[in-house]
DNA sequence: TATGAATGAGCGTTCATTCAT
DNA sequence: TATGAATGAACGCTCATTCAT
């Protein structure tokens, strides 16, 4: 049955997008791409129908990486704050450790080639974060958890772009963060 | 600083382009931007050499309208809450009211089109900003006021978004925004 | 000459190959063909070294087809009306009943991937037709017999076209088509 | 006002698109057709929006021509005779002296590229000499004008083929067509 | 023998930029 | 100054053909 489509050059031309898209923007050509992963020109296509594929399906990976990574060491048990620290301590370890990966996302998350229904599919792992927002605003102020979730994600990416280009001081970064984000979501615990 | 051409037209490409990149994203071409603007293909480049000129102009010119909305109606004698209150609102009302440029905006600050030297350019526009936010944070923090101000901005984004998408409740999202931007700053008064 | 290669396979994909060149010109690709066929891909080239081997050898085995479906039921001894009469209807029966392979052909005969060798081969199998119009023609005519056989087609063609289009009025066309063709052949008999 | 979009340059590409298909078949690149024309890659794409916007144009156009021809010197007041031997005698001067358009036309009127509504279109050309015809078979075979007309076509090819490759007797295959198109007509009159 | 993944040349088309008018 | 025709490099994508399995 000759090969079968390898998952190993799947991965290799969805790592390649998110670093070309980092370093040259979603303007990078398929054929930078494909080189960068070590494929033909034509076999990028075998594995993404249109590069409009590629690039929806990277942005969902990474949605889903983040998710994942999210929720690593998750104290199930712990407190609101613990499990909120957690949170944002996993997704800063993230974004610190996947930076082509971030500023690919940056990219994507701007671009039109990204359709409302990948949008609206990725938003699903974020449901876990609305659930323990709510736990920590309380239950008058439930409708305001997708606002939450923005301002967290919000000081998230300031967070991670400051610890980033001044590293030295990434830790201190990460603190203040956090803090601010609990401070500005004020919850009822 | 003589501008040979007419300004009128500059300013209808600098206002097509905008509403372009809005709505099609950074990889308009030229030529749409020209037709929208009412001028012809090639006279877009008598006024910007290239499109990447034309795109670092459109980034620097939006910048600077932002910063001097952000300013206007500025109670120079107020409290720092009071100013930073106005600064807040201000630029609430500018993004909500400039939905285009604001998309625009978006694009173009993830591009790597947009050159470190636009960029850098268009951060002093901020100082004030900063100057504000040292105020704000008291002497012993004054070394994060850069930070400070990237939490601001990105609150104000989420703000921003919140209002338009849900503009019923634009004025409680201003509010709440506000309210979170002080707690997360924590200021000492 | 032995054939190594399962004829039915072979048998497949000329057919596939006749039937796609129909819908999709001779441009279809050979992947279609192969599908259509029920082989995988590279099993095509297992059976015809390249595509242009595929066109040639479809393009003999119609001209072949039709070459003996004209002398199926062939009045060896019967008068040279009658056996012209045969012939036409022959045709005129093989034409209405493959349209697939009518329609194929007619890219194919046009093409210029189509060797002048293939076409002289094909040839041969008319030799019969023009030995029978030479009968028709007399023998002072013998020169033009060529040309007979060439109108002779020619109106076999309009003919089918007819038939085909015209579906009711079939027989009645079939009639007209032969009448058409002795009055322009002008036989001494 | 620049310049303005030179026919000039319009008719050398549908003359070099002509020349390149009858040579190399519809399949010929756009590209080869632009350099034959003299014109670069992209200019092709100014004056016909896609290739097959070409071929139909082309298409119309030498349709156009042909209908034009025929009627080059036609007796309006001349027999029926006299004027169907006008029409043929121009036709088949018209094919002898342009057997590129002819090569050509033959791909495309069997092309898929072609759509209905350019055939649909070409077809009223052909109108005039239905009429024509309609008066040679006098009133009782008015239906079977359009069949007349398909027979009238075939033979003019053939014979224009025998003309142009053997045209030492030229003028005798033109007189032979037209003989055999008189008798297989077998006009009332 | 049969498969279909892999290849890369080539396609039709777009577009930033130039230049004749 | 302003125009838009002209350019040609580059793009996303297809396909006949090859080759590892």
């Amino acid at each position: 049955m000759a090969r079968p489509l390898s998952e190993e050059k799947r991965n290799a031309i969805l790592q390649a997008a998110a670093s070309a898209i980092a370093s040259e923007g979603i303007s990078v050509s398929t054929s930078r791409i494909a080189k960068a992963a070590g494929v033909a020109d034509g076999s990028l296509f075998l594995y993404f129908p249109t590069k409009d594929d590629l690039l929806n399906q990277l942005y969902s990976l990474i949605k889903q990486e983040i998710a994942a990574s999210m929720f690593a060491g998750y104290p199930k048990k712990g407190t609101v704050p613990q499990r909120m620290r957690s949170v944002w301590m996993a997704y800063l370890k993230w974004g610190v450790a996947n930076p082509e990966k971030r500023q690919a996302m940056s990219q994507l998350s701007v671009s039109h080639r990204i359709t409302r229904d990948t949008r609206d599919r990725s938003m699903t792992h974020l449901r876990e974060i609305e659930d323990l927002l709510k736990q920590c605003l309380g239950p008058e102020n439930t409708s305001t958890a997708a606002f939450a979730a923005g301002i967290m994600t919000a000081l998230s990416e300031v967070t991670i772009g400051f610890m980033t280009s001044d590293s030295r001081r990434a830790s201190k970064y990460a603190g203040m963060g956090f803090a601010a984000l609990m401070r500005a979501l004020d919850c009822s615990l």
